[in-house]
DNA sequence: ATAAAGTAATTAATATATTAATCATTCATA
DNA sequence: TATGAATGATTAATATATTAATTACTTTAT
């Protein structure tokens, strides 16, 4: 294997790219792509949220998540609600289209995240969060391990 | 932290994230995009690839690969050669320019890698491609395991 | 030799990523 | 309290991802 396959961006995406097309089979059976899904997911445990935070969560750059956003709002899964208190912020509130489309699929998400779950055992998930995490620290807090 | 955030993709994403900004900036540095350098960085050993064996080696998806070509091309640091065994395929092939940049950049790219890699032992690393190759495996193969 | 099936690259249409800039609003402070 | 700095969302411009369709060429079977 030549050698930059073997390097830590290759390895990451050779394993995303292995295993998403599961996911995504299903999202597009829904008629979602993988970002729009994430969205919906962000908002599971959530009344609202604003637009950083989804962005925070999701990791979408907030510049997507505008037509994401616009995209969602247009299926009638989720609404936007200009804030009051601080009219800058814009609060994201699924509907309960959106809701309802949620409860339908996470027990189908989790049941994917099962399948690659029992491809490993628990202490092998927790070596492999510890090393990514390890991984991707920002350089700042290193300095004081 | 929600559930969702500890899923496999998020895991994987995550780390991405965290690591891809330091060698984004290399690259910026040098007037090139990631997949331009994967492009790049995939001819290294090669005195010449078709789209499809590029395509199969960084993981870009062939419909992308046209754009990418071309603006390498445009930038000298390729060039393209159709074949004249099979005229269905056509031979990418970097230009002096293009060795040129990645013998200068190469190192560079390098020494990214390895301020990742001094973060984990080279017995993590070794469990950190076992454990991501065994979820990433296609489930064929799997069944004979 | 020829029509059908297959293959490699490309185009097309839509969705998203990246970086910089903009716009409206709020905050901080003189 | 007016004004410049800061903030949240958005727009703009360019690059890439995803899926389906197309085009040019080859191979296969007839």
């Amino acid at each position: 294997m030549p050698k930059f396959l073997e390097s830590l961006p290759m390895l990451l995406s050779r394993t995303l790219d292995g295993i998403m097309p599961r996911y995504r089979s299903l999202f597009q059976a829904h008629g979602l792509t993988d970002q729009q899904w994430r969205v919906l997911r962000a908002l599971w445990e959530q009344k609202h949220l604003t637009s950083a935070e989804i962005s925070q969560m999701t990791l979408l750059p907030t510049p997507s998540l505008v037509g994401i956003l616009d995209r969602l709002e247009k299926k009638g899964l989720i609404g936007r609600l200009r804030s009051v208190k601080d009219r800058r912020h814009v609060h994201i509130i699924p509907t309960q289209a959106g809701r309802d489309l949620q409860a339908h699929m996470l027990p189908k998400v989790e049941q994917i995240h099962d399948i690659y779950m029992q491809r490993i055992t628990p202490e092998e998930w927790d070596e492999l969060n510890r090393i990514l995490n390890k991984m991707a620290e920002p350089a700042e807090q290193r300095s004081f391990a």
